[in-house]
DNA sequence: CGTTTTTAGTTGCGAATACAACTAATTTGA
DNA sequence: TCAAATTAGTTGTATTCGCAACTAAAAACG
């Protein structure tokens, strides 16, 4: 039996992966004790709030990545905080609309410089020109898996489009 | 007040993240049901020991960015699947170095092809100089991430050495 | 139309996780 | 040399999470 060639640091999937946890984690720890503190689930819920907001449940759900119970609990709790409220849709009453309050809309201020702080650490020796095409990497990256994730049915990422 | 800029699609954390956990679930969506089926922190540990073995349970704790005790309990569930044995150090009684069996190295051939075809799928599109410049920027966001944890006392991350 | 299928959201439940308190072993340094 | 501090691993506990079963609403279709 042959030993496969397979560096870990040569992976994409184990690079975006520890990368990705680090720089959450990171993040996450540093908003801790201050008014921003957020569960990692919550945060990902801000940031796709930030982009669009007045989505379904459903869809902050397939953005995420995480189960639709999930998030429904966590949106509980962050309307509970009034970070948003959970408004039930006229035209189809099986929907929930989800809007940030100017409570929610204001942590955006808060977490910015958190995550700007982290990341200018993180990137220290990096030239502006490879963090950009590297960026543009991930991104076309996120378009595939999210356009494969739409091929399959009952999938709704109105979200993921761009 | 201002409006600040901030687009999750041009912010590496978000892509890192998004990319990072896309990719990781569809693959262990795809080994359900295989003999190679495992949990997230199963394939993170055994990766890491796929790098270097014989390393303990804290350091793999400190490389999957888990909780060590999450990791005790993992592992407690490999030793059982024989996928690695945890052996006390004679030198440092308080020790435990991880070795992978010969089933636990055999997983990673049975790893290997999943892990490509979900890679290739999502670099679609993507040129190979572009792909490796976006590598070589998250390997060294990596290197500077881990550096800056082994800044701060009681962490130990030989695994991370690189 | 009316029945069947699909979909959005909720909830019960068990598994996984983080945090913190604990034990045992080693290191530090007075 | 020995008490105090540090470290690795374990374990208790509360929280979070994913899965699956369920309800209600809408769509599909004969």
């Amino acid at each position: 039996m042959q030993e496969s060639q397979f560096n870990p640091l040569d992976s994409i999937v184990f690079l975006t992966n520890r990368v990705g946890r680090l720089l959450s984690k990171t993040i996450q720890k540093s908003l801790n004790n201050s008014e921003a503190e957020m569960l990692p689930t919550q945060i990902g819920v801000m940031v796709d709030l930030w982009m669009k907001d007045g989505v379904r449940q459903q869809d902050l759900a397939v953005a995420t990545i995480k189960d639709k119970g999930t998030i429904a609990r966590a949106l509980v709790q962050m309307e509970q905080r009034n970070l948003l409220v959970r408004v039930p849709d006229d035209k189809d009453k099986r929907n929930k609309r989800i809007y940030l309050t100017h409570k929610g809309k204001a942590l955006k201020e808060e977490l910015i410089p958190y995550t700007k702080a982290t990341t200018k650490e993180a990137c220290e020796g990096i030239s502006e020109a490879d963090l950009a095409i590297c960026k543009s990497v991930l991104a076309k990256m996120y378009h595939n898996l999210n356009k494969k994730l739409q091929a399959q049915p009952n999938v709704n990422s109105e979200l993921t489009e761009y």
